[in-house]
DNA sequence: ATATCTGCAAAGACTTTGCATGAGA
DNA sequence: TCTCATGCAAAGTCTTTGCAGATAT
């Protein structure tokens, strides 16, 4: 479980360093708001958020972390079609575990659902099992999006 | 069925039409375009190819009449992680019906997939009833995508 | 000590906008 | 005719790169 000090979540710091990297304030600054915040966060809100706690920090720094991160594995990171990408911890820190998004086209919301996930999970593995065997696909990773109007959009028109 | 003779497929330029938009001679090539060639072009892709017949069509008009092909639903736009956008008609002319796809994280390429697809349509179609019913979200379109390597990029490492 | 990381500034890539000209209905 | 569409150029966003100084181990 994350600590509350504001040290940051020692299992994202053993595993970062763990693949050779080492651990910055900027880096764990960075963690720790993936690691507080809700998700689907651009480069520029971790930026802003980090950047109350550590001023001094770049948006380079941002950018260049959240590509190690997710080369490792640690983060995901997701396109919702409005042209700036979104990441995400790959394991959330509460165990929210797998879900997928709804993407409301009106207004941008994105909202997470984990109904219906464990249905999906079972035909994506054997949809998976029977790419990988036709097409010869090693498969890692899989984005399942729904696009329409939230509530809020669909009375605006 | 499409004509063959370079005048675009007409059912096209009826839906085109019927929205109350012009049909120009740079908006038939990049219809042309689209119905001819296979999948998942970019606005660039689409320029060049429209080019060739009609040298002084204009980047910004690609973009523009792209828009307006995703805003009548004609075409799908997809976000492969690459940074720029692709599009795709959204019913083709060879009645190749619903596809998702395979993107390799190597080398860009993607893979359409129509196996399993009935499975998924099923599940999809279940979930987003019960996404509407709950999130009282209107659901208009979905994307499923499996990243990963493909056969070429798994020797590379 | 030294290989790595950082922040700034500049560059790069894709897309959108402003505006005067040109074309469709 | 009269509105809509076009293409060029410029601007706007998001992201990446180059480099000298700072930092972690």
């Amino acid at each position: 479980m994350p600590w509350k000090d504001g040290t940051g979540p020692p299992w994202l710091h053993g595993k970062f360093k763990g693949c050779g990297y080492r651990m910055t304030i900027p880096r764990q600054g960075i963690l720790d708001v993936l690691n507080e915040t809700a998700d689907h966060l651009s480069a520029e809100d971790i930026y802003h958020k980090v950047h109350g706690a550590y001023p001094s920090i770049g948006l380079t720094t941002v950018y260049r972390t959240l590509e190690l991160l997710v080369h490792t594995g640690l983060v995901y990171r997701f396109d919702f079609g409005d042209g700036r990408a979104r990441y995400e911890l790959a394991e959330g820190p509460k165990s929210i575990g797998h879900h997928h998004h709804l993407v409301c086209t009106g207004c941008g919301r994105i909202i997470d659902y984990t109904d219906f996930i464990e249905e999906e999970i079972e035909l994506l593995k054997q949809t998976e099992k029977g790419l990988t065997k036709k097409y010869k696909f090693r498969v890692t990773n899989h984005l399942i999006q729904f696009y329409g109007l939230c509530e809020a959009c669909q009375g605006t028109g």
